[in-house]
DNA sequence: CGGTAATCTAGAACAAGTTTCAGACTTGAT
DNA sequence: ATCAAGTCTGAAACTTGTTCTAGATTACCG
């Protein structure tokens, strides 16, 4: 990977769908492109992990050429937080249907995070793409990265049921966050066990309800 | 990067150092040459991060073959990970000469990390490559992210004053280790400020009280 | 010392991410 | 319908991690 290009963010124009700003709508055969590549993505993705997500494949699956494919997404790592973004929609969508149950915030942050990952290990090599790329990214893919964390905020405040968080709250939403991607990384590579993960995430979450009812 | 050689743990022979099972002694000169060729990486890696440190590059700053590099080092990460051990080893040994000071366990802790974040600050380049390469590593590298890990936890156990701890105390660990790693890299990703990472550090480091004094 | 196995070297070769380019195709405005 | 601008395609080229090979060097055993 040439050291420039990962570094410089490249000011490829129209369909790089950037964080927020000024998107240029796309045509319905753009749209369907892209939707085309993010799913040729996924099902690499879930074959073998982020090694088998190979761009010139990626390309010849959604049926586009390579030059196409860096057009829309700049790099494997941008086309893979784009399909992570892509498939936490689905997911919050999942969760929304189905409110966690538990009596305390902090139980039920933990009932739906046990509930998401037992949704990845269910395609554990399309999690490993997703959550290496995430956490390989380098500044060129903040924005995407951000808006993914953001959308897990989201789905943690709402699991709180909270509207207005306080800077500690959200805080500790953050810690949560952290130790939810490294603990995935560290069961991906093999490194902890499925208990040890519900553990940690049982564990960080009662931080919740130390900033809930202040010490 | 072949997803194979990623995949198998290529069995080298001698000098790849791997956890901790018999490692035939290094005569004097291969010893020499591996710490060389960590010199080049720690060198190249605090001038351009993650990018800078090529493998084509390292063997000639450090005087040896491209294939002797891969013979001590299997692959870009292990080397990064080999460089990072050895920076942990410095660390530990700098902040073992000068004990925290807080009066809490979670105080000390969390004046801990911190200390190691302001020296990282001063590397970032280093920084980044490090910790990118270790949250990178797939499965062939297990063994030395262990290690890391391992070494990790005993700078935190250590800084907690603790010899003996309990399970919930280990699983607080980890999560703070979950936190330190993640943490890290969203600063070094430019999405989080110094500031921020302190603030977060220090929340995840009050669970520490609270495995303490229990509930 | 002599011989043999292991190690090291230089360099070619290969794989996959990324860039580039000329020409064909679409789109949108007139 | 027509033209200019913007897109897409196919293919080649380039970069950097990784592998391979043949021949020199080194380490060690008797």
């Amino acid at each position: 990977m040439p050291a420039e290009a990962k570094t410089a963010a490249k000011a490829a124009q129209p369909p790089v769908r950037a964080a927020q700003p000024v998107t240029p709508p796309l045509t319905e055969r753009q749209e369907a492109r892209r939707r085309r590549i993010l799913h040729a993505s996924a099902q690499l993705a879930s074959r073998g992990g982020f090694d088998a997500v190979q761009m010139r494949e990626v390309a010849e699956s959604s049926q586009v050429a390579l030059g196409t494919l860096y057009r829309y997404f700049p790099s494997k790592v941008h086309l893979l937080v784009a399909t992570m973004q892509d498939q936490l929609a689905h997911m919050h969508g999942t969760l929304r249907k189905k409110p966690p149950s538990g009596d305390t915030a902090a139980e039920r942050v933990a009932e739906t995070l046990m509930r998401a990952f037992r949704a990845l290990q269910r395609e554990p090599h399309l999690a490993d793409a997703m959550v290496r790329a995430l956490t390989f990214a380098d500044r060129s893919v903040s924005p995407e990265v951000d808006q993914v964390s953001r959308q897990t905020t989201v789905i943690i405040l709402d699991a709180m049921g909270l509207d207005d968080p306080t800077p500690a709250q959200l805080s500790a939403v953050r810690v949560i966050e952290h130790t939810w991607h490294s603990a995935l990384i560290t069961w991906l590579s093999g490194r902890a066990s499925i208990a040890q993960v519900k553990i940690d995430i049982e564990t960080v979450c009662r931080l919740i309800d130390l900033t809930t009812n202040p010490e």
